[in-house]
RNA sequence: GGGCCGUUAGCUCAGUCGGUAGAGCAGGGGACUUUUAAUCCCAAGGUCGCAGGUUCGAUCCCUGCACGGCCCA
């Protein structure tokens, strides 16, 4: 006959793990204590401990106390002595649990812990004979119970759908993934701070808007029910950061998200942060100078450093950036000149003798695009300006006083990825009309991305914008660039995921 | 949208040329007062992504679907 089991429920896999723990916690409420308590007082951080333990020779306990607070990640059993270690957001740290030293209540509750868990230690400092910096236990607390398992204390999370979908268990596990995101905000708080000292004034504009405009994207629609009107996700915060410029603001930035209803890859998200910069009687030249030293400032923050590693090279964004010149590059990298090529159709057969791909019934300013993307956008892996558009792609910017086919336009790259867009902007009512009703005919021939005309914005300009340097950068593809991760899901914390 | 790959224990992964599966870690029981991927002993844990098909028999072969990854558009 079977012996009757005292090992807990008959559960298997992980609803057998959750009861266990369940039950844990049960057992202490039953003693009266409670597995949640509301806080911990007088804690130092783990790195704060470290500090002060510093000095210990090894077999050394230091004078007085200290009380640190984690989550367990790794326990050594050993009778009637323990080891665990405890992680903060500063470090990690050794618990030594002797039961002379903590007591019988104390070597119990300690039993009872489960990797996961959240706990509070008190003792003094000491250095073991194995030379491990470790707190010297005389007394512990359950902080907060952890009801399910954490992963793998060695092996970590690897799943990537769960890394993205369950992203605190990546946190949890993974110091790296932390480390990521603390940098990111080390390269943001560092853009604002740039700004700020250049004078810029922060400002918060509609997401929701009855017009969107910007860019060439589709939008998210959505519904003011009190309203009884659609309203749009924006595309993009530029028509209404202009309209600031307008009313004398001068210098302004906007720093949040923007959204746009297009497929999901390494680099693009639904909703994504850009940068925006607008800069009254600045040019694009000025413009350049201006994000070459913003974004070597967010490097050093981010990382300590304006060197970079990025899919496997090395990458330096110290200024200054190299330029060149859409038309010279595009020659050099595919022997085509676009401008010998006036058409589309004309275009589309030299690009596809040299190998490219260049879809049928695209038109000229695309098809440009489409070999800037294939020849010359993989080759820039140092920091790179590339100057000079053709107007058709780009609705917003000045043309040149010298050559009304192109804008003074550029676009940044760095480790093959655009990862900043400015022009000097266009003031000129009368031609940002022109330009409206060529988008509108775009859209009228079934280009969806093509953006809707907005007769405020052709106001605002109406009423005198001065001339104006913007600038648009992708801060997930810059955090990319910057923490080396090859993929936009990786340093955005939640990202589109499907169902 | 297309192509390729993946989905097996809570986690990380093996594996089955078609006969319903293993390890390490975690978890349970036990030993251990200097461990640190602690160690040792014992026991347990699986709708092999979902749905069909082929077959005496499918986790394995086929089809579809879902989710994910990479590449292309």
């Amino acid at each position: 006959m079977t012996p009757a089991r005292r090992d807990g429920p008959a559960e298997a896999g992980l609803p057998r793990l959750i009861a266990e723990r369940r039950a844990k916690a049960r057992a202490l409420r039953a003693r009266g204590v409670d597995p949640f308590p509301a806080a911990f007082a007088r804690r130092r951080t783990i790195a704060e401990a470290r500090a002060m333990g510093e000095g210990l020779g090894p077999g050394s306990t230091a004078e007085g106390s200290v009380r640190v607070a984690g989550r367990l990640v790794a326990q050594r059993g050993q009778g009637r002595m323990a080891f665990c270690d405890l992680e903060d957001a500063s470090g990690r740290i050794q618990l030594w649990a002797r039961r002379d030293l903590l007591g019988d209540d104390g070597m119990d509750a300690l039993d009872d812990w489960d990797l996961g868990d959240l706990v509070g230690a008190e003792g003094p400092l000491a250095r073991t004979r194995r030379g491990e910096l470790s707190v010297d236990l005389r007394s512990v607390v359950l902080l907060a119970k952890a009801l399910r398992p954490p992963p793998d204390k060695h092996a970590g999370l690897r799943d990537p759908e769960t890394r993205h979908r369950q992203r605190y268990l990546d946190l949890m596990a993974d110091a790296g993934t932390r480390e990521a995101f603390v940098a990111r905000a080390r390269a943001i708080s560092a853009i604002r701070r740039f700004l700020d000292d250049r004078g810029f004034v922060e400002v918060e504009t509609p997401t929701l808007q009855p017009i969107y405009g910007g860019a060439a994207a589709r939008p998210f629609v959505t519904h003011h029910h009190a309203l009884e009107r659609d309203l749009f996700l924006r595309i993009a915060p530029e028509l209404y950061l202009k309209r600031c410029i307008v009313g004398g603001l001068e210098r302004v930035y906007e720093l949040g998200k923007s959204f746009r209803n297009e497929g999901v890859s390494f680099k693009h998200n639904p909703e994504f942060t850009s940068l925006e910069t607008y800069e009254a009687y600045a040019d694009y030249r000025d413009v350049a100078a201006m994000l070459e030293t913003m974004v070597s400032h967010a490097a050093e923050a981010a990382t300590g450093s304006t060197a970079v590693s990025f899919g496997g090279q090395e990458i330096d964004l110290a200024p200054p950036w190299r330029r060149l010149d859409l038309r010279e590059a595009l020659r050099e990298a595919s022997g085509i000149d676009v401008r010998r090529h006036a058409e589309a159709d004309g275009l589309r057969a030299a690009m596809r003798d040299g190998g490219y791909d260049a879809p049928d019934g695209t038109g000229w300013a695309k098809l440009v695009d489409g070999l800037l993307a294939q020849a010359l956008e993989p080759s820039l892996v140092q920091p790179t300006i590339v100057l000079d558009y053709p107007i058709e792609l780009s609705p917003f910017a000045k043309r040149r006083a010298d050559d009304p086919g192109v804008v003074e336009r550029f676009e940044a790259f760095a480790g093959g990825m655009e990862i900043a867009n400015a022009f000097t902007e266009l003031n000129d009512p009368d031609d940002q009309r022109e330009r409206f009703a060529a988008l509108a005919a775009e859209r009228e021939a079934g280009d969806e991305e093509a953006p809707p005309s907005d007769a405020d914005f052709l106001a605002a300009l109406e009423y005198g914008m001065p001339p104006t340097g913007g600038l648009g950068v992708g801060i997930d593809r810059l955090v990319m660039l910057l923490t080396g991760r090859p993929s936009i899901r990786e340093v955005i914390l939640f990202p589109a995921t499907r169902s």
